[in-house]
DNA sequence: ATTAAATTACCGATTTAGCAGTAATTAATA
DNA sequence: TATTAATTACTGCTAAATCGGTAATTTAAT
């Protein structure tokens, strides 16, 4: 499943990929290596994460991040 | 041209973009509504960017951002 | 060689993300 | 229903991103 990327989409894509890794919000925190507010904040769409956190919790759950220039 | 977004490539990625478009780096800032300083740190691969900001200026740039999750 | 523009760099100040801790609410399961 | 796990929420604190200003350096153009 390939989706562009904005902020709101962003949060329904980690909640679904999280949910079908059988991760709970606290369990991707601490693989991720980052903080539970965080991801709470995340998949409410409340987050204007940093890049490299974005990408850790991103790498977690195996989606890959693409740019596509014109 | 689409390539897999880390921290390194999204610097020479902007960067890039930016000088085909013909924008300064302070015109890129200005036009994206950001300091001119985080557009200096992201081309130099220093920034660590909210995620927010970093659409702001791909949005200038009009790059696009995908997401593939398994 | 001069001039101008762009890039790089550093600074102090402000804003904001991020965190852990805790508690309340909701969901799930026995 | 009772119990447990998960989610949501709030708070105070710390660390880091971001900003504008300024100045030095590099690049480009005349």
């Amino acid at each position: 499943m390939t989706v562009i990327l904005d902020e709101k989409t962003l949060a329904n894509l980690i909640k679904s990929s999280r949910k079908k890794s059988g991760l709970s919000q606290l369990e991707l925190a601490e693989l991720a290596g980052v903080g539970k507010t965080l991801v709470f904040n995340l998949e409410k769409g409340q987050a204007n994460a940093q890049f490299e956190n974005l990408l850790k919790i991103l790498r977690v759950l195996n989606i890959k991040i693409h740019a596509e220039a014109p």
